[in-house]
DNA sequence: TATTGTTATACTCTATAACTATA
DNA sequence: TATAGTTATAGAGTATAACAATA
């Protein structure tokens, strides 16, 4: 059990992340939000999902996630495919176009990283994941999420989808 | 120097991340969202203080500042004298209203970290504060300039353009 | 001329609710 | 009846730009 203190210190710690992530999402390419990106992101990252998986991985509601992916498939970075076993949902692809798009966005982010976090070490960097993953799992878990995630598992890079990886 | 691996999973990371923000969120009582109630924390951490100062420690431009502050002042939860020393600015300081409803946003805020953070120990919760803490500074600290840099970068051009959603 | 703060405007993200089409 | 997804609407956060008053 913690003390007081710390709770109000991590409150306002995390009242006042907004900053890197307003950082980190002024280097999106041109019509694609942060938002956008985050799914290709998790598309490149897990593979074909249907849009219902990919609203959880995001931890928003479907509606967004569908405003999101309605974005995308219209700029022909996603494919939205119906499901043949249940003709209600539909799998998202990432197009080749998305792909590159996904390449680049990484490209980017990596780099303000890089520059940004000139000063940490390897060690340091692999803290903060592992303490940030468990703590989304803290909150995320017990709540809204009818689906638990074995949670304190940074998910490795797994195998990105044809033309997606960024090869650099 | 970290692995790519490491700042693309961290960018997953701050890009979820939002859930546990929007989770601390919902515990704001009546008439005061999360902005204000950053502000109302802000001043009774650090006591009076200037707009420009406050708009400093949001990490937010003082046109944002300006509109929270506004709301405070129109419940009377904070209070907005006139500087003595430079008629243009303004002293914030909070009324004891406001010092009430900072309390109850404590209580709620303490009470679900308490309840999130059951199985975290205190050196755990210490490092992550810590971490946090550096990122952020990592962040906003180098650069005050919240703007496009087009710096190091005389690169190939890459398909897609800077993002220019947002133009003048 | 530069700075402090306010206001108007616009854009993103988000949830809720109503709706459709399947199951 | 319940579920997958879409759309409309509303609320919060933010930045930019134009403006007022003062330095």
């Amino acid at each position: 059990m913690a003390a007081q203190t710390q709770y109000e210190e991590l409150v306002r710690q995390l009242s006042a992340f907004s900053v890197v992530k307003r950082d980190l999402g002024r280097i999106t390419p041109a019509d694609c939000s942060p938002g956008s990106a985050a799914v290709l992101a998790l598309l490149g990252r897990h593979g074909d999902m249907r849009m219902s998986n990919l609203s959880e991985l995001l931890a928003v509601d479907m509606s967004v996630t569908s405003r999101h992916v309605a974005h995308l498939a219209e700029r022909g970075w996603i494919d939205r495919s119906p499901d043949p076993a249940d003709k209600r949902s539909r799998i998202l692809r990432l197009t080749p176009e998305g792909g590159a798009v996904l390449a680049e966005l990484s490209r980017r982010s990596v780099a303000l990283l890089a520059e940004r976090l000139r000063d940490w070490s390897d060690d340091e960097i692999g803290q903060l994941i592992r303490l940030m993953t468990r703590l989304r799992a803290s909150f995320g878990d017990g709540r809204t999420t009818p689906h638990r995630q074995p949670p304190p598992q940074p998910p490795p890079p797994p195998p990105l989808h044809e033309t997606t990886r960024t090869p650099a």
